[in-house]
DNA sequence: TACATATGTTTGCGACGCTTACATTGGCAA
DNA sequence: TTGCCAATGTAAGCGTCGCAAACATATGTA
């Protein structure tokens, strides 16, 4: 009854269940705990209680089941990234910061799965699935930016400044993680995001 | 005479020479070639002409050697944004605007070894070189910044604002190398670079 | 009940990282 | 010059990995 059947679960049958989703859901744990150059497809296998040849019924490679993992941390981070943006009225301030923070908290909250998702998309751009999503999630910024400076979607001055808060949050989430910043050199987060929403987008 | 003795040379003699100064070349080209995850030192011996046990004289596992490469990535780095802050009088726009220039500039021209300078030192901030060369790279940046505002060295002020553009330069070369802006979504670097000066480096 | 299909296992291959034992060489001391 | 040592190479082998092929088992439907 009590039995723990946590994260990562037994085989009971010899029929898995379920061994796509927890195949998946292996590799994000161990890309997580052991770094994204630490784990194997073999491993995962032994978390989800199967063969090491078994993977290859749902995946043609090991890029794929990498692929699918990256493809439902995108999902995550867009929902999240909506989620923040929905929390704040169109316009203000705060739904520009929370927009923001909610990126930087993503990395921050899933290292190992968050650099794989840009590393291993590069030059990938032929993934339509996946571009398309990255650019659905840059569409969340520019309609936010674009509301905040009540300028047009589709004004190029919107897509300028959406992206520049982008790279922002883009490269302090990477130099975070890379803890490029240690000791007496770290930098207040807060500070950081106001001075720069500030520069960004200055109220005419 | 006029053979051809290239980036890869040959090996001649039993004793190579320069085993590891060749390793190292090899394992860099075959990064840009290649990409980082699909090279493998066998081949990068194989390029220099000697047995896939040869390295282990010269390095402790094959994470050292690629810390070889990334370390001379991060010398030369430092190098040309040194070269770009020096080209310009000091607290002119131009002299802001080529430093970051030539971050962004490595990062097109060697984008198999920018990625790996930054993923590799990703949970070793225990490397006392690599992070100390960090550091002083910072350091420029940080330099260019307190000159241009005219406001000392060690201000927080300086500090944070020399931040903030690294992140948004860092941000940006990722996002440039994984492609993520294409077809329409495309944006005028220039343009790019000008508002985030501006917003970032306000005249008093 | 029988059979097609989906999904698992076993076995095996080639490549790789790395170790160990051995071979070759260049440089230095006698 | 000779002789030996340390540096630096090779060959062979171990364990793991990604992946394929052949085979086994469960599920659903006629």
């Amino acid at each position: 009854m009590a039995e723990g059947k946590g994260l990562i679960q037994e085989k009971k049958n010899y029929h898995h269940g379920n061994l796509k989703g927890q195949l998946l859901e292996a590799v994000r744990h161990l890309v997580e705990t052991k770094g994204a150059d630490e784990f194997s497809i073999a491993e995962a296998c032994r978390l989800a209680g199967v063969s090491t040849a078994a993977p290859y019924k749902h995946f043609k490679d090991r890029h794929e089941i990498l692929r699918g993992v990256v493809f439902l941390g995108m999902l995550r981070m867009r929902e999240r990234m909506q989620e923040a943006a929905d929390a704040h009225a169109a316009g203000t301030v705060a739904r520009v910061a929370a927009l923001g923070q909610s990126y930087i908290d993503f990395a921050r909250a899933e290292p190992g799965l968050f650099r794989m998702m840009f590393s291993l998309t590069a030059g990938h751009q032929d993934d339509e699935e996946l571009s398309r999503m990255g650019d659905e999630t840059l569409g969340i910024v520019v309609g936010v930016v674009a509301d905040h400076l009540a300028i047009p979607l589709e004004s190029e001055e919107a897509k300028l400044r959406a992206y520049a808060l982008w790279c922002f949050v883009h490269g302090h989430s990477f130099l975070m993680l890379d803890d490029k910043l240690h000791g007496e050199k770290m930098v207040d987060e807060g500070q950081l995001l106001l001075i720069v929403g500030e520069g960004m987008l200055p109220r005419v």
